[in-house]
DNA sequence: AACCTAATCTGACGCTGCGTCAGTTCCTCT
DNA sequence: AGAGGAACTGACGCAGCGTCAGATTAGGTT
């Protein structure tokens, strides 16, 4: 399904050279990590992988194309943040620990990734397909899945039939990746990473059952 | 207040300086709205302005720090969000209408300067303390005024006194400013703008009472 | 009008990073 | 051991960076 990993010339690469373009992509992420994602140069990259630049293009097209790897690479263990909304129960005590469950794996996710998810939310901001691709792709699986509860919920009549059930879905797990992105911020602000938590979760549960929570 | 405009080596910059500076920044932005924030150069800025380089750096030491005077000016006039909180009452009918103007304002601001804000965004992920500082200044003045539209209802007890005020305010606003970054994104997912609107509205009602809106 | 001075602009330079190619080195298989 | 493909790199021409010394311009003065 893959597809084997090719070099730019389409040549295909062996037990060597899938190492080293490997480690090419651990020094990027490593290097997206510690200096803004204007300054990370192809020639740094290289060096810091003991390699030259040239072998750097001999994996990648430049940088943007090698942080489209990465991304990639995320998304993928990011298909497991389906888990988190799969086949939960939106109603009575089980839905306040179904949002908690969401919240706690999301914001662990985004911290674990932020590097990577920052050029993915810009890359897409700034209409570029590929990063919003990949940003979807991630997004997707939870909004799906809470688009979904919230229709069946709707369809019993417990939640109001004017909502638009996608709509209400995407913007919850678009103020989950924000607040993650800015988790630091809210810090300075005097906002705890423990109260955080429940705070976001009785948000979602709001939005998603219309209602307040019974804990 | 603001202190004259100086160039780099300090001068104080007389009227023509000023105008080439103020077309710089022009140019600059209509760049940022067309190209990746990463392949912005000095070097076309200069040439869009119909100047040359060293006519840029007599005014701004780099690409970043022109687009913080950019931002800079935006966030004074993302002053005037203020209003769309300010003084609003958060019970019964005006409260829907507090919510659906919120969001509006909101969100035809961010249309309007989407390309600086995401760059903004951007700097304040990386952790660059001046751009958090601008994107403070435009998103506090929403959120310090819902955090005291919340707590006033959390003394009279239509709120759940274990919600912390701060916590919902900015989860609610990061969810707005994220929704506004990727309204584009939206529409590719089958949410019409028109009905984003109010489902946000919804939610933002949700948060700050806690309750269904009355409409 | 001719002149002066400070403000403003720019050509030119050395430097760094880009992206390519031809040639070298390394590995593997026979 | 040696053939051949995989992997790496030195070297090059080009583009953008940031600086400086010197040219140009505006606008006031005599």
């Amino acid at each position: 399904m893959t597809g084997q990993v090719r070099t730019v010339d389409g040549r295909v690469a062996g037990r060597r050279g899938q190492a080293t373009r490997q480690k090419l992509l651990e020094c990027l992420s490593e290097m997206l990590s510690s200096s803004p994602y204007r300054d990370v140069k192809v020639i740094d990259v290289a060096r810091m992988a003991g390699t030259s630049p040239a072998t750097f293009y001999q994996y990648f097209p430049d940088v943007e194309g090698a942080v489209l790897e990465l991304a990639e690479e995320m998304a993928k263990e990011g298909a497991t943040l389906t888990d988190l909304v799969a086949g939960r129960t939106w109603t009575g005590k089980p839905a306040w620990a179904a949002a908690e469950d969401l919240v706690d794996g999301f914001l662990s996710f985004w911290r674990k990734n932020d590097a990577i998810l920052r050029v993915v939310d810009l890359g897409a901001a700034e209409g570029d397909k590929r990063f919003y691709k990949i940003r979807m792709k991630i997004l997707n699986a939870v909004t799906n899945s809470l688009t979904d509860s919230i229709k069946e919920l709707q369809s019993k009549g417990r939640v109001d039939k004017t909502v638009s059930p996608a709509a209400i879905a995407g913007s919850l797990v678009a103020m989950l990746a924000a607040v993650a992105a800015h988790q630091k911020g809210f810090q300075s602000w005097g906002v705890k990473q423990a109260e955080l938590k429940p705070n976001l979760a009785l948000l979602v549960h709001l939005g998603v059952t219309g209602k307040k929570p019974t804990k």
